[in-house]
DNA sequence: GAGCAACTTCTACAAGACGTAGAACATGCC
DNA sequence: GGCATGTTCTACGTCTTGTAGAAGTTGCTC
């Protein structure tokens, strides 16, 4: 998968946080700090579209949203870091012994609900 | 964590696969098809030293070696991820229900062996 | 101990990704 | 028709990475 640079990330972080489509000068506004003129904004946007991260309506003030989920990307990331490893048993063991028990509680229960298909039939 | 190019995986794996130390032109060889210059092999191993991937001995034909495991690496960045992103429970919602079969039962069997402390003590 | 061969370090450069934004163009409203 | 607002095009500097020649070091051999 594409990756992201620290802007494209913001704005991305903003587009996953926002409740729905936001227009580039609204982006803009909500990166304070960084005073960024508006078409570094429509340019990190339209790097965006080309990755597949954003899309884009026809309004006027065009108005752009994340294709998917930022806990959709992270799922993904993580698999990709998965498939790429080679011993996917040995990457999953020190995965599941560095989350805090917080997670591996939830980890257990997601399992357990997903397909406890070792289960007698 | 710092990332890697292509070329600098390819020696990591190399590296990681490798029973012990490497020389340099161990490692140009077993990338065969690059036809890579020795040097070339030379500059990007002090660049992986200066990320902190990879440590030399003192030998005349300098051996290198990973200063982690492959594993080590690949669950270092999903944790990464996860931290990252937010939402930790989504994600590994998310994450979970792409895993196969065997990976779900793999990850049941480590966290049930890891910690159940939501048992009654 | 001079010279050679092997090895290491230094320096350089091209390509691509990204952050950044001005210039130019489009569009709708008054 | 002209202005304000918004969009697209083009450009440039910096950083990372792949690539390697040039120059320096070192140890062995005669």
């Amino acid at each position: 998968m594409a990756s992201l640079g620290d802007l494209e990330r913001a704005v991305m972080d903003r587009l996953w946080s926002a409740e729905g489509p936001l227009a580039a000068a609204e982006l803009r506004d909500g990166l304070a700090g960084r005073g960024l003129a508006l078409t570094t904004v429509h340019t990190v946007l339209s790097r965006l579209e080309q990755k597949g991260f954003v899309v884009h309506d026809e309004g006027r003030p065009r108005r752009f949203r994340a294709r998917g989920t930022r806990a959709d990307h992270a799922a993904e990331l993580m698999h990709e870091v998965l498939g790429q490893a080679g011993d996917r048993q040995a990457v999953l063991a020190r995965f599941v012994g560095g989350v805090d028990p917080d997670e591996a509680r939830l980890l257990r229960e997601l399992l357990a609900a997903a397909g406890p298909d070792d289960e007698p039939r």
